[in-house]
DNA sequence: CAATCATATCGACAGTTGTCAATGTGTTCA
DNA sequence: TGAACACATTGACAACTGTCGATATGATTG
């Protein structure tokens, strides 16, 4: 994208030199921002950590309100976070909603990092 | 753990299994929160990247507080989030501050996600 | 020494977030 | 139909966070 050097001016005045424009713009970490702030919370933590190691893959919302010490707003609040941050998807199956992990998404924010 | 619903019934009685024991607890979550916390703000990835990408592999403060379109305390707060974090460290050379990246600690939170 | 510069810290404010009790929605079963 | 259950949503509150102006700290220079 554009850089943000200026070479209108050619005296530096000090220590600074171009920032370079590999770095990330504006909307760019506005967005990986969004996504680490899904994980940026040790309920949400856990709970995508009890989605992900789980044996068969997916988790009834009925277990991790068991398993967490928060209520069951509470946890239905955190889930939504980490819906809508794709990191897992619902199924609703009778009464119980399941949850999935979207491990793609995970690798996206993998990748972000290195 | 313990099910809070009737006791006199010791069939599971719905959908929920054992939470299998390979999720994280609640110390490690605490602790990974924290980490990934100081990944949640647009300003301190677009610091981590301007530092990380620079050609020397260190950028002086006064550049970052000219690049991005924040003040210069906010920036400070920010740089100092990211100090905290592990994720930078910062050398005081004559007037101008220098930060470098810590890659092996970028590397323990791309771990924790895969 | 005084003046100047780069950065950190402080204080205050608005906006966001995590939490839970109460309530709503939709499903199953008698 | 109505009761019971699983989960979502609402409303309210305290705690936290990002932001900036003002100010302090510490280094350099004249």
């Amino acid at each position: 994208m554009a850089r943000t050097a200026q070479a209108s001016a050619p005296v530096v005045t000090g220590c600074c030199g171009a920032p370079g424009d590999k770095a990330l713009t504006a909307k760019q970490a506005d967005s990986l921002a969004h996504s680490f702030a899904a994980l940026a919370d040790p309920v949400r933590l856990r709970l995508l950590s009890l989605i992900a190691t789980s044996a068969d893959g997916e988790v009834c919302a009925c277990t991790m309100v068991d398993t967490l010490g928060k209520s069951q707003p509470t946890v239905s609040h955190h889930l939504k976070v980490l819906r809508e941050a794709g990191l897992v998807t619902s199924d609703k199956r009778g009464i119980w909603m399941w949850y999935r992990a979207v491990p793609e998404r995970v690798a996206e924010l993998r990748a972000a990092l290195g």
